[in-house]
Order: structure tokens, then C-alpha cells, then sequence
RNA sequence: GGGGAUUUAGCUCAGUUGGCUAGAGCGUACGAUUCACAUUCGUAAGGUCACAGGUUCAAGCCCUGUAAUCCCCACCA
């Protein structure tokens, strides 16, 4: 016997996987890389597999620990992966490590600044190359983790997203784009952080509603509403509505203002952007810190005068206030303006969206910056006909429609970042202004040196790295290792999942570059999956302390638990509660199927020693016949359930099948009649079935069986079994006696009924032919042939004659709830009745219907006269 | 301002093209114990399906409206 009495995961999960590992079987059949060079450059292979399954895996942070997120994320993917494994696909689940850019350049950035250094000490290639070695030192901790929750991915071709064919490919693209004119350089408003030194994407900025005091301050002839009196220093006009009729006389004028650091001048503009029912209907116009006012500043060509530089502190043009921070100079600059009774009055009760760095919480300056801009129209447009063509299967479907219209509003994209952990932008800079016939900027893939040399000018390259999002949006092409040149049957993927949260900064930058480069969608299928929230449906957070670390459940309850629980009432698209007593239900899962194969087992193991077993199986019984039915039923469930990503709806039915169904009818049935073969084969099938969901304890559980070779990961999928379907249903019959019997039992006074009580039966065929079964299941002493006139109690069946054979006075104490058990079907008869007088239900519902309905009729008049003449005889 | 969702048992959630008596897990109550499993078995209680109308023979599901909760985008100087 290799089970011992309860599944422990510690002791089987570390091995499996390395065995699973070792054999090669997490790769895919079919090979990844064309290797003839046939005219058509198509792999000889590539024409006898009938279907590949490829995904990919959302490249986890390389020198991060896995969340709760991930934990979701490897369940989903791999369960998918198993299952199309099991189907017999060319299963391709590519695992990655993302380099993480701004993130881990935080991290490095902090680490730098606890050692009394900053990165302005330092070149941007000494500082990639000692964040290479930060990253390598604590990278490999999430691929154990990854091993551990059980991810089938192929290890060997596990991309970084600073691999050589990955810059290689983004280059490529960027090459292509500037070609194409979608590239170009631009001094524009930016989202900047003044601590990191770097620019953002509008995605990246994090708005958090903040009372900032209103200043009403004296302008001129004005009082103007604003939070910003620091920026004063850079306005170059005053605006107000073109159909304000207040202030109609001045639009057009040069007014001048009294300001801290003397007076100045500036014209009144007219303009629709001014709300007329905000503050006083005037607006000063700072286009060097504001993005309406940088868009106001273009309308009416306006100076620009840079009041804040990148350092977050005042420039000279704040004259005395000049090198104070943004914070300071404004408390400054207010106190100032007091004492000269500029300040009309301050509102403290304004509620502002302040814009914030995701990382570091300092407040985002717009900054005027050169930065490499796409031209994402041409893209955005291509996205959204190839969406609205169906192309991509969303779950849930409504993102495709929200995907759609955040394209059709998408700005163009700011791919330069000032870090320099990251993909080294390869442009380069005339350096000699001589040269006037010369390009300004040129592309080339020498990144690593910082000068070059081309038609004799000098060229110098450009510091700034890609934004993340731009070599992301390549990942299922790098993964897959897309090429022009040959046919790919990797690409596109089979499913996208990832999380809700990144729709917009990753799939919908994926679905624009798979377009723009292979001219194919990236992917047929997208799955989202929520937020895992905590168990009263609050965000995790570090602050909170509600996190939930995925690695101390799998320690303390086991991969497939884990699997299992985190699955467990989830769908698409939707953040959702998480306990560990989800979790627990699903390590009791496990450990009932343990100990439903260790009982297996153990009849196994006694036929095999009668020589009793004998292939193919037969069903010999009811019960035979309706498990296989059962079985049937809920593989085909699951295989519907997983091809649309109802992932909690398989897991349920697998948890009823197994559970309620196999070990509690099945099985106890199998104490009496023994079936060797189709206790094997329904084993196997259930084991497989379950396998995608919970890999570890199916597959030790296959392996101490030992009855089929090989791995159950690469075994066959279930195919179905045979039964008759007519005794298949006479078990239900069987399940209705044994389940009145048994509430008969509770219901009545005292305990230990079922010890006290024998079953009496009245010339019945059915419970005759099976009382061995119907003893065994309701666990009473005795049943036999009533032989003579009925006594004792009748159970409420509408088509069998079978009775408790209790004493008379239990009978009588039993009277008031016999009364109610007619009245209540009594109204359940009604109800049917009353269906049936409505003549339009008779004629427009369907024919089944209604015949189900007669016949419930029937049913329940038989039932009723049965009750009711046992109660005449009380 | 624009958009997307959610509301079903004490809790977390299913409920696929409308079909009969709305389900599960956990929790609760009562009962069981050598014989695969107390990580077990049996039984039960618990629901005006947010609210109001409408369509239909029939509505948790479809339509209209209301309320509450949540998320995303834009944005308030």
C-alpha cells in the first residue's frame, strides 16, 4: 500500500514537478523554430500536427517575490495549458521575467541612495550594468516560486525582456516606425516626477483627490481663482470666455498686474476653454505648467516660460523666489501676496485631482520636455477595425467595447523614459552643426557606443531609454520568436490572460504592434481576470496588512489547494474576495480524492489477487450504469466549461462529480458489487479530468497506482464511457429511496434510528433486486419482504411500497408530520394544476413541458393517496 | 462630464438560448464514529433573486426607470 492515510503535498510536489521537468514534457510536440529550409520554408513537422495551444506568460518582476495576483494568473494559464496538453495540442506555455523598468529601477535607486550615492554620480552604462548584476544576483526566486504553484512552462525558452532578440525586435519596430514617419521628436508637456528625473505616460500617472486651498487673487482688473500662485512667474496671458459678457471690453487689451516681484504685463485672451461658472470666469495662462494652458499657449501663440525645472525647484525667472521647491515657493509667494493685499480670499474647502508618481507619491509637474513621441492614430485605427471585425474573443466581453473606446481617444505615446535601466533608445544626435545637409537625428543599433561617426559627421546618442509598454507590446511576437521570413504556427496565440488592470497599457499596445509588425492579431482569445481581494473585499495593500502571500498557503495546504481555492467562485473581469477557507475546501478535495483511490486501491489490489479483473469493462448494475452516465456528463461539462474560461464552473462540477457523486453513491455501492475494470477506468477519467486543476495530487496518485505508464500530465484526455442510459435512470430511483429513507430516519424521535429500524418492502421488484444496495446505503439493519399487511411506517414515494417497521406509538407521534407532508405536496399539486387550467400555457409552451407537468400530476396524486391512506390507518 | 460593471442564503459566489420546487462552498443546528477519509458521513434550517413598472403561457434571466456600491477614462484653473 503507497498511500498512506492522508495526502501530505510536501512529500510528492517538489519531486513530481522536478520529474515533470527532467522528461521534457512541458515543451512543445511540435517544434518551435522552422529548421528546413524547404522552398516553402514550412517544417516538415508543421504538417502532420493537427493543432498547437500557445500562450504566454505575463513576465513576472525577474528579482520580485510572486503575489497573490501571479498565484491567479498561474492557475488560470497553466490549467489551460494542462488541459490542451491533455487534448493532445502542441502545447506551448512560454514563461518570461520582465526587467521591470521603473520598477526595479526604484528598488536600485533607493538601495543607491541608503549607500549616501545617486545616480548622478554615475553614466547611464555603468548604471545598466550594475543594475544587471542587482537583477541577476536576486533573480530566481519567482521561477522557483512559478515550479512550485506547478506552471507546465517551457524553462528553456523563458524570455527576459532584455534578451538580445528582444531589443533586436523592438529596434526593428522602432526602425520601421521612423521610416514610416510615425516617430518623432517633440518639445511637449509631459507628465514628469521631479524625484525619479523621468517622464511618464499618461497611464502611468496616479490622480488622488486632494484639498488644495483656491486663491481668489487680485490680477489686474480681475480677481482669478487658482491653486497655483507659484506659476505666476510663467503666465503669459489671461483668459476668459469669448461669450462672458463681463468681460467683453477686455479681450484683446494688454493689462497690466501687480505681482511680488513687481508688475508685469499680459493680454487678455479670449477663449472656449474657460468655464464661465468656475471661480470668477478669468483664468491666468501658465503654458509651461498646465496642460490646457500648454494647449491654450498653441492656440494663441503664447510665450512659454519655464517656471519649475527638473528638479522640482524654481527657476530665475521667480527672482528672489528663485531654487525654492514648488511647496515652499508657493507658501512664499501666498505670504507675500498677503502683506501686499493681493489675496482676495481662500476657498480651503477645494477639492483638487492632483496628479501623483505611481511610485513614489511626488507630485507630477506638466514639464516642457523633448521626447520621442508615435504617432498612434494610424495604429490606434488599424486596432479598432481588426476589433470591430471580431478578430479577438474578449472575457469578459464588454472589455473589447471599453478597449475600442479607449483607442479612439488614445494621445500619442511618450516612449522616452530618463532611466537607464532599460532598452537604450537608438537614435543619435548631430553633434555638428556644420553639417547643415545632414539629418538631425539618426537611427542606429550601436547603442552601446556613445558617439558615432556617419558620412563623416559625428553623431552622439540620445540618453534616454524606452518606456517599458514599447518593448511589452511586442511579447507574444519575441516569445513565439516570430519571424518575416517563415511561417509560424505559434502565432498568434491561442489566449492573452493577463490581468483587467493593464488593458490599456499592455493589450491594447500588443494588439497595435502585433498588427503593425506581422500583420496579424497577437492573440484570438483574451482572458482578464480581477483583482484577488481580501475576504471582506477590501484591496490589498502592504499598509493594510491584508496581503495574502500565495507561497505560505502552498506551503501550508499545497499547490493544488492553493489552485483550487483561488479559482473557486471567480469569473472573468471581475475583482473578487479570496479566503484561505477556500483554500481549505479545496486541500480537502484533494485529500478525498486520496483517499478515494487509496479505497480503489484496495478492491483493486484484492480482485487482481482473485485474478477478478478483466479489460474492457462492463456495466453489470445500475449504479455502473449511472456513474458512467455521470462521469460523461461532467467531462463534457468541464471541456465546455474550459474552452469559454468558466474556470470556477469546472472546478464545481469536477468537486460534485468526485465528491458527492463517485465516493458517495458510486463507491459505497461498490462495497457490495465490485466492478474491478470500471472502478479503474472511472478513476482514471475523473483523475484526468481534475488534472488541469490540481496536478500534483493526480499525478502522485497516478504514479502509486502504477496501472497506466507514463506521466498522467501527458496521458490522454477521458474519452466516454458506455452505459445504458435506461439503468442508468432506474438508479435515480434507487437514490430517491435510500434519501427518504435516511430523512425519515432523522426525522424521527431519538437517535440512532437507522440502527433501530429495518426496512419492510411490499412485493417491489426494483428494491427486491437491489436490497442488498438500499441496506448497505441507508445503513439500516434489516430489509426484507413485508408478507402480509403493511405495518409500520410508509415512506412518501409515489411508485414503490416500502416502510420503516417501526412501533405503533412512533407511528403516532409521526402523525402531525405525515399531515404536513400532504399538505405540502398537496400544494405543490395545486401549483402544477393551476398550470395546467391555463389553456395558453397548454397550447404555447412546448409539448415536453407540459407533459412533464401532467405527469408530475400523476406523480404527486399517487403520492398523496398513498400518505393519506397511511394516516386513515394510524 | 464620458464609459464599464455589480446588487441572488450569515459570508464568498454560480445560475450558459426565459421553463416547473433558485444552487454550491464556507459558516450554523441536530445526529453518527474501529471497517478509504473527522481534511469524514447523514439530516436540517436559512432566499419578496436591490426596488418599481413592463413584455410573456412563463422572468433571477428580456425591456424601461430608480437606488446603492465599485472601477476606468477625461477634467475643474
Amino acid at each position: 500500500m503507497k498511500f498512506s492515510k492522508s495526502y501530505e503535498p510536501g512529500e510528492y510536489e517538489a519531486d513530481i514537478y522536478a520529474a515533470w521537468e527532467a522528461s521534457g514534457i512541458f515543451n512543445p510536440k511540435l517544434a518551435t523554430k522552422p529548421t528546413d529550409n524547404n522552398s516553402d520554408g514550412i517544417d516538415d513537422r508543421t504538417r502532420n500536427i493537427e493543432k498547437t495551444y500557445s500562450i504566454v506568460m505575463p513576465p513576472p518582476n525577474a528579482n520580485g517575490n510572486l503575489h497573490i495576483g501571479h498565484g491567479l494568473t498561474i492557475a488560470l494559464e497553466d490549467s489551460l495549458t494542462r488541459y490542451h496538453r491533455l487534448k493532445g495540442d502542441s502545447t506551448w506555455y512560454i514563461p518570461g521575467a520582465d526587467h521591470a523598468g521603473f520598477e526595479t529601477w526604484v528598488v536600485y535607486e533607493r538601495e543607491l541612495e541608503k549607500k549616501g550615492h545617486t545616480r548622478f554620480e554615475y553614466d547611464r552604462d555603468e548604471l545598466y550594468s550594475r543594475v544587471w548584476d542587482f537583477v541577476a544576483d536576486q533573480r530566481g526566486n519567482m521561477e522557483l516560486q512559478l515550479r512550485a504553484l506547478g506552471a507546465s512552462c517551457a524553462w528553456d525558452d523563458l524570455t527576459f525582456t532584455l534578451d538580445e532578440n528582444v531589443i533586436d525586435r523592438v529596434y526593428t519596430t522602432f526602425e520601421k516606425m521612423w521610416n514610416d514617419g510615425m516617430i518623432y521628436r517633440g518639445k511637449k508637456l509631459v507628465n514628469y516626477c521631479t524625484k525619479h528625473r523621468t517622464a511618464f505616460a499618461d497611464i502611468e500617472v496616479d490622480y488622488k483627490e486632494e484639498k488644495t486651498p483656491l486663491y481668489y487673487i487680485k490680477y489686474g482688473p480681475f480677481t482669478l481663482a487658482t491653486t497655483r500662485p507659484e506659476t505666476k512667474f510663467g503666465d503669459t496671458a489671461v483668459a476668459v470666455n469669448p461669450n462672458d459678457e463681463r468681460y467683453q471690453e477686455w479681450i484683446g487689451k494688454t493689462i497690466t498686474v501687480e505681482g511680488v516681484n513687481g508688475p508685469f504685463q499680459v493680454e487678455v485672451i479670449a477663449d472656449e476653454m474657460v468655464d464661465m461658472e468656475f471661480g470668477t470666469g478669468v483664468v491666468k495662462i501658465t503654458p509651461a505648467h498646465d496642460f490646457n494652458d500648454w494647449e491654450a499657449g498653441q492656440r494663441h501663440n503664447l510665450r512659454v516660460v519655464q517656471v519649475i525645472d527638473e528638479t522640482g525647484h524654481l527657476t530665475e525667472v521667480a527672482g528672489r523666489f528663485a531654487g525654492m521647491t514648488v511647496e515652499e515657493g508657493r507658501k512664499a509667494v501666498v505670504k507675500e501676496m498677503e502683506k501686499m493685499g493681493l489675496i482676495i480670499k481662500v476657498d480651503n474647502n477645494y477639492v483638487n485631482k492632483v496628479p501623483h508618481c505611481y511610485k513614489c507619491g511626488t507630485v507630477i509637474e506638466p514639464m516642457l520636455k523633448e521626447q520621442w513621441f508615435i504617432d498612434v492614430k494610424k495604429l490606434a485605427d488599424v486596432a479598432i477595425s481588426h476589433l470591430e471585425n471580431n478578430e479577438i474573443n474578449f472575457h469578459p466581453t464588454n472589455k473589447k467595447t471599453v478597449l475600442i473606446n479607449y483607442l479612439k481617444n488614445l494621445k500619442d505615446w511618450n516612449i522616452s523614459r530618463q532611466i537607464p535601466w532599460g532598452i537604450a533608445i537608438p537614435m543619435f544626435k548631430k553633434a555638428d552643426d556644420s553639417a547643415t545637409d545632414e539629418p538631425d537625428w539618426i537611427f542606429d543599433r550601436r547603442t552601446n557606443l556613445k558617439e558615432i561617426e556617419k558620412a563623416g559627421v559625428k553623431y552622439v546618442r540620445d540618453e534616454d531609454t524606452f518606456d517599458t509598454w514599447f518593448s511589452s507590446s511586442h511579447w507574444p511576437i519575441v516569445c513565439t520568436d516570430w519571424t518575416e521570413e517563415n511561417f509560424n504556427p505559434y502565432y498568434p496565440l491561442n489566449v492573452m490572460e493577463t490581468g483587467a488592470d493593464i488593458l490599456f497599457a499592455w493589450v491594447a499596445r500588443m494588439i497595435m504592434m502585433g498588427l503593425y509588425v506581422t500583420g496579424e492579431v497577437p492573440f484570438k482569445d483574451v482572458y482578464l481576470h480581477g483583482l484577488v481581494l481580501d475576504a471582506q473585499g477590501k484591496k490589498m495593500s502592504k499598509s493594510k496588512g491584508n496581503v495574502i502571500n500565495p507561497m505560505d498557503l502552498v506551503t501550508k495546504y499545497g499547490s493544488d489547494a492553493f489552485r483550487i481555492g483561488i479559482l473557486k467562485g471567480r469569473s472573468a473581469g471581475m475583482n473578487q474576495a479570496f479566503s484561505e477557507n477556500s483554500v481549505i475546501a479545496g486541500r480537502n478535495l484533494c485529500n478525498k480524492l486520496w483517499n478515494i483511490s487509496r479505497l480503489v486501491q484496495s478492491i483493486v489490489d484484492e480482485g487482481e489477487f482473485m485474478g477478478a479483473t478483466s479489460s474492457p469493462y462492463t456495466t453489470d448494475n445500475m449504479g455502473e450504469d449511472w456513474i458512467c452516465r455521470e462521469i460523461n456528463d461532467c467531462i463534457s461539462k468541464v471541456e465546455a466549461d474550459i474552452e469559454n474560461y468558466r474556470f470556477a464552473e469546472a472546478t464545481e462540477t469536477l468537486y460534485q462529480t468526485i465528491w458527492d457523486k463517485y465516493a458517495d453513491w458510486f463507491l459505497e455501492s461498490q462495497k457490495i458489487y465490485k466492478n474491478y475494470s470500471l472502478l479503474k477506468i472511472t478513476l482514471e477519467s475523473l483523475l484526468i479530468a481534475l488534472h488541469p486543476f490540481a496536478p500534483f495530487v493526480t499525478e502522485a496518485i497516478w504514479q502509486n497506482l502504477s496501472w497506466t505508464e507514463g506521466f498522467i500530465a501527458t496521458t490522454n484526455w477521458p474519452s466516454s464511457l458506455k452505459f445504458d442510459p435506461i439503468s442508468a435512470e432506474e438508479f435515480e430511483n434507487i437514490r430517491n429511496i435510500v434519501s427518504e429513507a435516511r430523512t425519515t430516519l432523522a426525522s424521527l424521535p431519538g437517535t440512532n434510528n437507522a440502527k433501530k429500524y429495518g426496512l419492510l418492502y411490499d412485493n417491489d421488484s426494483l428494491i427486491e433486486e437491489n436490497q442488498l444496495l438500499i441496506k448497505a446505503l441507508s445503513k439500516v439493519p434489516t430489509i426484507n419482504n413485508l408478507n402480509g399487511s403493511p405495518r409500520g411506517l410508509r415512506l412518501a414515494l409515489a411508485n414503490h411500497e416500502l416502510y420503516l417497521d417501526v412501533p405503533e406509538k412512533v407511528v403516532k407521534d409521526y402523525k402531525d408530520a405525515l399531515t404536513d407532508k400532504i399538505l405540502a405536496v398537496g400544494r405543490e399539486l395545486d401549483a402544477l394544476n393551476a398550470r395546467l387550467m391555463n389553456p395558453n400555457y397548454v397550447d404555447k409552451a412546448p409539448a415536453h413541458l407540459v407533459k412533464e407537468t401532467r405527469d408530475g400530476v400523476k406523480e404527486k396524486e399517487a403520492l398523496i393517496s398513498r400518505l393519506k391512506n397511511q394516516l386513515e390507518l394510524i
